[in-house]
DNA sequence: GAGTCGAAGTAGAGCGCTCTATACATGTGA
DNA sequence: TCACATGTATAGAGCGCTCTACTTCGACTC
């Protein structure tokens, strides 16, 4: 910086007036500098710049695993607003492990993001309340609502009607839903779903399960043994509604002629033609795009905690249809 | 830390060194130091830390885009070497656009990381030579051979040499490829696939695609309506490969008994039972973890440039079969 | 012509650390 | 007993910026 003051021939402090684009440097003066910092190949220091202001403009990420594509839409969501606000995102991963989410939030922490926003952790724990006192936080489907952080969360209640009221209305009665036990956001969905068929006056089936494959495929095995198996059956996510797919491809049970599947999250998965699935839709994007507001209204004072509820939406493909007669 | 050190009656300096686990503290003062930080939350400031020290301890990773599978993998190989060798690992998104990749990099060499990956960029530019002469990097997927930066490639020829060897093998002699244009890698991948063929005395039937499915399910519609369409398609990647299965199953082709469908890269979604993939496959998670190795051999001085080329593999899944008699 | 004002630019302290040089015990061998 | 290591701890100068308070100067008012 003080190369680029006196290659221009100015102060360092109208130096570093010009590169947060100050309004108050004459437009002479600046082209000076700016020609002064692109021949010396200038760039400024983000931690030297951080430490002096006491702010980082920067949200930090926190996502639990990047591999499940659910995250990156939130990711991005969050991305799209912070640029709009002129800050900058930093992700880091948990890797799906304890010490992992736990070592990434120290990060985020050690950065001094100026907030932070947790998709979906597995673990939660103590670093979380610690995180909250020290610095803005949302959590992403988080359903417990703690007065230190804001929360975003699925309207799960919402999206299992949307999830029965498409099936009855189809002519199914016997549907079976596979849980994924005590995940984030899973039970509240299993209420949801008894609740709305126990409103139809329809007796809900749950079989155990979980947000993957395997679990699913193995939850599929034990409801088509049923006596009177189910007509259709909602998986607690898409990659569940695939393990049930599989599985009834393999005993020769066609869908949706035979069976309809609903899956959940209309992930990259769901859209595939080779499986187009129905499922209920989270706009992931919104999600990551509000968590970046609540953040930003938080950095700029405000106090008491939010929890919000978003709607999911239907998205009907190929996979249900009336039931068989 | 100021007052860390005034709570356990020593110097900041001392405070410093049990922060950074500095051997040359005794224990008794360790302990002390260790008690009073924790009492009062004392957290080290990251920012002020590298600037001080000249140096981030942090590996910048850019990927093009959060929503293919195909990333994570990478980023984690880079979190896994990264971790062993006491470094974190931030990561920066382009969301698939040439500004939010340069706008990435850009985050990325204002944070000072002392190495940069960047995972399969679209884009390139100016920014990456800039980048590369300020900052050790490393490029995944970026086949041109910079003398600035390491790179770490594919070996199109071999993997397209499996898929040839797999399906000839099975008895197939007309065999279509489904290219992706000039996207990253893709013009090795269809050079090795025509001589592959060509080294059989085959000749090589070639369409134009994309690494997506739509572009893909383009391409089958054509490459269907040949008056003698091929027995085996290999498309340009698993993502390619599902668009090619949805368009047969339209057609009431089935796979694989009339056609084979062979995909690239092996992402989860070519392990799901629904889909079942033969895929050629890319050790993600070796090429980060090899990333990381190289950066840091770079960050300790090396100053030459390596270019190294790495070998995938062949996964038999249910979309290959036997050519029809 | 004195006083006021706003725009443009500058000086210099300070952000929270690290790091070099140095101080101060204590132990060791001649 | 002294010189010299050795192991711990400390002082204080930066690291590269930002920010407050201040200066300068021309334009404008009355």
């Amino acid at each position: 910086m003080e190369d680029v003051a006196k290659h221009a021939g100015v102060s360092r402090a109208l130096v570093s007036l010009v590169m947060r684009d100050s309004p108050r440097v004459s437009e002479h003066s600046r082209a000076k500098v700016l020609a002064s910092a692109a021949e010396l190949e200038y760039r400024p220091n983000a931690w030297a710049r951080n430490l002096a202001s006491g702010q980082t403009n920067t949200i930090g990420v926190m996502l639990n695993d990047l591999h499940n594509p659910y995250f990156a839409g939130l990711a991005e969501g969050v991305a799209t607003t912070a640029t709009e606000h002129g800050m900058e995102v930093l992700i880091t991963s948990g890797w799906q492990r304890e010490d992992g989410e736990n070592a990434a939030i120290e990060t985020l922490l050690n950065l001094r993001a100026d907030g932070i926003v947790i998709g979906a952790a597995r673990f939660g724990g103590e670093v979380f309340s610690v995180m909250a006192q020290q610095t803005p936080t949302v959590a992403i489907a988080f359903f417990d609502e703690p007065d230190a952080m804001d929360t975003l969360c699925n309207d799960e209640a919402y999206g299992s009607e949307l999830v029965v009221e498409h099936l009855t209305s189809l002519g199914h009665t016997r549907i079976a839903h596979i849980d994924a036990g005590t995940a984030p956001g899973a039970p509240e969905r299993r209420r949801g779903f008894t609740d709305s068929m126990a409103k139809r006056g329809l007796a809900p089936i749950v079989f155990e399960g979980d947000f993957n494959e395997k679990a699913a495929f193995e939850a599929s095995i034990q409801i088509m043994k049923l006596k009177e198996p189910p007509t259709a059956i909602f998986a607690a996510n898409d990659l569940a509604a695939t393990g049930v797919i599989a599985h009834l491809r393999d005993i020769g049970v066609s869908v949706p002629e035979d069976v309809s599947v609903i899956g959940y999250d209309d992930t990259v998965l769901a859209g595939i033609g080779a499986i187009s699935l129905t499922t209920v839709r989270q706009p992931l994007q919104m999600y990551g795009e509000r968590a970046a507001e609540l953040l930003i209204e938080r950095i700029n004072g405000r106090e008491v905690a939010k929890h919000e509820l978003i709607q999911p939406s239907l998205v009907v493909r190929s996979t249900t249809g009336p039931v068989p007669t």
